[in-house]
DNA sequence: GTCTATATCCAGATAGAC
DNA sequence: GTCTATCTGGATATAGAC
């Protein structure tokens, strides 16, 4: 434990972070030293640990920013009293325009799990759940007023979560499709995979 | 290079790769050293030269042969000459219950792509874009019959294969659900998705 | 706040005995 | 076919100068 996290923060911290993110994700979080984290931020290795205790710690840390950023930003935009296909509609479209914009961040929430200690994962866990327990919930809804036809509310709310973060392994911005018409491509595979006319 | 692969293997050089599967699935390929594979088998770290001439390669066989047994076990149940919402009820019902069977493998095949060398790389991907390829061309060919109303068939296999490869993520046996009840679940939810009638 | 230097440990891979 | 021993390099993290 070197020292609190933020108390000499300047510009050097949030740069420690966008180049950490931008290694794990590249080339996985067991593979990238804390050494080419911080040749990536122009400083010596041992300057890291003013901004993170450890390198656990920084993994950790963008984890949970990036949780947490999913949940506020989908809670911002979020149509509250509305019917269950207008609310599923706005999920698949959040979604898919979230992560488009943070394929790093998803990649490293997704695939980096493993590298968590059990206490962090359970942490990182219970933020992933509470997400997806929004998405369950509008599909339960749907469920019971019989504007959704589902299989099972949990299992739809995987299989639709896990198509909809599918698109950050390929879409790349200049292609020939626009962000926004992905969105809504996904956005009626979402509808119709649960029986809503899209 | 230490040796040609297989030339003198007896039963030592399943239970490597066997081990490799298991240990480079659950803590990922950079975290896992050849002393703990060794370990794991019960011989010592310069004996796995004897089975594979380095980790690199380990990785590949593992991907390389996964992907084959895929594309092997598809082709033997495939009903090729069957109306498109058959053949995809099957593919998905087949998938699922394969994939549901080796998630070792799979989290290997879709997370360690970045731990490939790139001449290895373009091997993989392209025996992975060869099995995509069977699905698209099932969306395709409903797509112009009018079985399937789809925005993109390239999008739709691969949001598709997204969803049901993600059964993996969740599944284990034991559970409330039946891996035939699964497999059923996610086939409805494909069907449905591309405007079939499940 | 960043540096150099270093303690301590473990990695992949090879050599050669048996 | 497996062992022990070892080469060489690089890992995380810390200490202390400036």
């Amino acid at each position: 434990m070197a020292r609190k996290v933020g108390s000499h923060a300047g510009t050097t911290g949030p740069r420690v972070r966008a180049a950490a993110l931008r290694l794990f994700a590249r080339e996985g979080y067991a593979a990238v030293s804390m050494r080419a984290i911080a040749a990536e931020v122009g400083v010596q290795a041992g300057a890291l640990y003013l901004y993170t205790p450890d390198k656990q710690t920084l993994l950790f840390d963008l984890m949970r920013e990036h949780l947490e950023e999913v949940r506020a930003a989908w809670a911002a935009v979020r149509p509250d009293p509305a019917p269950p296909a207008e609310r599923l509609a706005a999920f698949a479209r959040f979604h898919v325009n979230h992560h488009i914009d943070r394929p790093e961040a998803v990649f490293i929430a997704y695939m980096e799990l493993r590298a968590l200690t059990p206490e962090n994962f359970a942490r990182i866990e219970a933020l992933r759940r509470a997400y997806e327990g929004e998405l369950e919930a509008i599909l339960r809804e749907g469920a019971c007023s019989g504007a959704f036809r589902l299989p099972d509310a949990r299992l739809a709310a995987r299989a639709l979560i896990a198509m909809l973060t599918g698109v950050t392994t390929w879409y790349r911005a200049g292609g020939p499709m626009s962000r926004a018409e992905v969105a809504e491509a996904y956005a009626a595979l979402a509808l119709r995979a649960v029986g809503a006319p899209a």
